[in-house]
Formats: C-alpha cells, sequence, structure tokens
DNA sequence: CGTGTTCCGTTCGGTAGCGCACACAACAGC
DNA sequence: GCTGTTGTGTGCGCTACCGAACGGAACACG
C-alpha cells in the first residue's frame, strides 16, 4: 500500500473530514496519511484486528459478509461520504466482515490509537461518528429489505446510483462479474437486468465500464431503496453529503 | 401502557442493565419504570420521537422496516439481551424502523433526557451502549445475508432460536401467520417449513402455540446466521449474555 | 497481426417461493 | 349446542432466479 502525501488531494474531499471542526483537523492533519488503494485489495478482513480507520476520498470501499461455504454479499458500501472502521470506538474492534476496494482511489488513514483517543474526548469526532454509524445501520438495513423483495434489476439500478454518488465522473469502471458479486447474485442476471438498462437507454456499457446516460431513469426504476438511505444520510450528517440525487 | 412498579420483576433480568455498576444502576433505578408491554403495540413508529428508551425483560421487541407499499420485515430483534431507542444516543433521535411489540411481556424504560445525560458522561453507559450497537448492527448484517441466500425453513430455524434464547420456556405463542410477516414471507411458506420440523419431530405446534422439542435438532438446520449472531453477541457483550444455544 | 484472456450473451432445465383460492379444524362467545 | 372467527392445510399456475454450459466478441499484449 503505496503511502505519498497529497498531490491535488484534500482533506476535505471526505466529507466527515470536512464536517470536523478546523481545530480539531488541524490536530490531526499531520497523522493523516493520503494512500492509494487499487482495486481489489482487502482492507479488513472478517475478525482482524484494526490498525486504521480509513476515510476514502476518491476509492469506493465495500463491507461484505462471507459465508462459511465462501458465499459473500455486500452490506453496505463506503465512499467519500464515509468511514471505515466503526468497530473500532464502537468498542468490539473488530467485525465479522471484509472490507474490500471496489472502486480504486485514494483515502486518508489513521492510526486506530488516536481515533480513540479523539473519539474518548467525547467532543465533535465522537458525535460525528456516531451520526455517521446510525446512517450506516439505515444502510445495512435498507440492504435487508431489498435482499427480500426487490428484483434484481431494481437493486442494480440502486447499486449503480449508490456508487455513482461516490464518483465524480459517470463512467464506472466494473465487470458485470464483479456486480454479481456485490448482490450477491448470478453474473447472468446482471446481464440481463444491465441489457435492459442499456435498451432503455439509460446506460451503456462495453467490457467493464459502464456509463450512466439517464440519471432519473435510474432512479425512477429503482426500489424506494435508494432514496431512502440518501434521505438518512442527508438528515443525519447534513449539507455536506453529496446532493446529486433526490 | 400501564405502569407499575416492580412485583417480581427485578432490573437485572435486563441483561444491559445488570451489566452496568452497580452505582450507576443505583442512580438511575428511581427513574426505571416497569411497564406492561401488550403483543402488537407499537413502540416507536418509523420517523417518530423517542421518548424513551426501553430494556425489555420478559417481552420481545421486533424491529422492523416499513416499506411504501406497506409491505415489512423484521431487521432485528430485541430482547432480555438488548435495548430499544439506540437512535436516541446515536443522533439521530429517529430511526425509519417501527418497533413492534412481539412477544407481550414487561420492560423497563427510562426517559430519552435521562438516557441521553447519561450517556453523555462518556462512562460505563456509553461504552456499554454501544458495544450493545455493535452487536445489533452484525444482526442486522446477518438479516441481510439471510434473506439472500437461506430457505424459508432455514430462517424459520434461526428465528425460532433466537426468540427462545429470550425467553424462559420452551413455548412461544406465535402464529405461523406473525411469523411470516417477521420473516417477510408467505403464510403458506411458513406452514410447510413448519409441517417439515414437526415431522421431523423438532418442534409441535396447535394454533398459535409452538413448542420446541429437539433445540439441537433445530440448530442443526438452521443456517449458520443463528450461531454467527450468538456468538458475536457473546464476544462484546461478555458472560452476562445467555448461554443457552452454542 | 495473430493469440490468448477476459468479459459478455444466450440457452435450457430445474426449483423455491409467490399469489390466489378454497376447505377444513379449532377455539371463543353467547 | 350452534355460530362466527381465527388459524392451518392444500392445490395450481406462474415467475424470478439458479446452475451449468457454451459460443462469441472485445480488448491486451507480444
Amino acid at each position: 500500500m503505496e503511502v505519498h502525501k497529497s498531490e491535488g488531494h484534500t482533506l476535505n474531499q471526505n466529507h466527515l473530514l470536512a464536517a470536523l471542526p478546523a481545530e480539531i483537523l488541524g490536530q490531526l492533519s499531520p497523522s493523516l496519511e493520503l494512500i492509494a488503494m487499487p482495486l481489489g485489495e482487502v482492507l479488513y478482513e472478517s475478525g482482524g484486528q484494526l490498525q486504521h480507520v480509513y476515510f476514502p476520498t476518491t476509492a469506493i470501499v465495500s463491507l461484505h459478509y462471507i459465508m462459511e461455504d465462501g458465499a459473500s454479499a455486500e452490506i453496505a458500501g463506503v465512499g467519500n461520504e464515509g468511514v471505515l472502521g466503526i468497530s473500532l470506538f464502537m468498542g468490539g474492534n473488530t467485525t465479522p466482515n471484509r472490507a474490500i476496494v471496489q472502486t480504486a482511489g485514494h483515502a486518508y488513514r489513521l492510526k486506530a490509537r488516536l481515533m480513540i483517543e479523539e473519539f474518548n474526548r467525547a467532543g465533535p469526532m465522537m458525535y460525528l461518528m456516531l451520526r455517521y454509524t446510525q446512517a450506516l445501520i439505515t444502510q445495512i438495513s435498507q440492504t435487508a429489505v431489498c435482499n427480500r423483495y426487490h428484483s434484481v434489476e431494481q437493486q442494480l439500478c440502486r447499486w449503480l446510483l449508490l456508487t455513482l454518488d461516490r464518483l465524480t465522473s459517470d463512467e464506472l469502471t466494473m465487470t458485470q462479474e464483479l456486480i454479481a458479486g456485490m448482490l450477491g447474485v448470478r453474473r447472468e442476471g446482471i446481464t440481463q437486468a444491465a441489457g435492459n438498462l442499456q435498451q432503455a437507454g439509460l446506460i451503456s456499457y462495453r467490457r467493464g465500464h459502464i456509463t450512466v446516460k439517464n440519471r432519473c431513469g435510474l432512479e425512477s426504476l429503482s426500489c424506494e431503496c435508494y432514496k431512502v438511505v440518501k434521505k438518512e444520510f442527508h438528515r443525519l450528517l447534513g449539507d455536506f453529503q453529496s446532493n446529486k440525487g433526490v
């Protein structure tokens, strides 16, 4: 994992860091290392001890639950709106999840010890982390009901929208196989659903690159889950969250 | 909602209260009201403001997500191992969930203001609540993957076991219709699955009363989700949690 | 320019769960 | 006892999704 200091990256590309009072951010900034995150890198293994928390800027990380038989499914995604490693301050120091980089990019990381110290001051950092954690709970809950009730196509729309909100461009680098892995469905199911969306003119794709052409169209085909999550993030974390959708 | 003071109920029937230092519990105890919770009572409506937190003793409460079209599914259950109203101290003061009494019984409740005050001391209460919240996150995550991958029969086993762990008896008062509502499946699916379990001699039931006859049998037919949740609760909340299963 | 790999499209049979409809059984109330 | 209500058993067609297999297209690389 390559470590280097800023080159066009700024701390407040991450919305949580941006929401911290300047004073606290100033104190922490010398300890915030900018690191590159290549696609597929595993940040945390299920049950592993956490050494750092990560504040993504351009990277997107996926939280997966891995089953005994090896099957897996995404339970939530974390991008520039969030932070990875909440179990550190929640007290468990580990979760039964795997965190894996879904879109290559960068993140700032902070040593576990420093995070805990700041959290334990019971000041703005703590309140911010707790609010984020609640938003994450909403996202996970939504995943649960979405898995039960919604079609692959609806879920694909939801997933595309959530991912899009964390990017600056309209194109995402992602094979159907990978998306299938995220949603916990067959690759063929994604081929089918993505084919429909393409035919409807909402997206276009070629070998691992998906371009969203009609965002609103996706929103209308998506299940309600997308906008519920979006709304709740906005409610809890306020105006510094992306307002692209909804 | 009937309010009365103890009659055979004790504070430490709730495992979280029991885990608090005697000093803190002593301070709070005058403010902890014992209340009866009838089946079907709605403690929190989705989006509603929280007036109290609830520490169940014999009652079991189900957290449901309600969809726009009225469909719903349980995302987690809360019994004597937990507390209701975490969004109060997480900062949101509300969640997009409904809390509904699934098994009639009692709970101690505490005024929201008092809970927040104690939480903000950043002492044992806070750390306990945060650890519980992490365990709850695990439970919700598990619901998400369980919804994706496991059969109705497996889910029924999981659900029965989790409910059983919160009761003192082997019998639960619960119609197939209600269980179906919890799991977000058809009533006929439960009839089918329960029929299988009965035929296998693991349970027996008659019109709204299910008796578990072979707990281990259920565990072996259940998906891994049950024991993962159980294990994580035990890891995070220690020995004062029930050790019935696993 | 050819070759290999990665990614995508399509087919086919199998099945779990859905929606609906209806019949029957148990229990509660009068 | 009769009656209405509430819970449970069953059947039937339907659809979405799964599992596996295979063919072909796009791109990367030497």
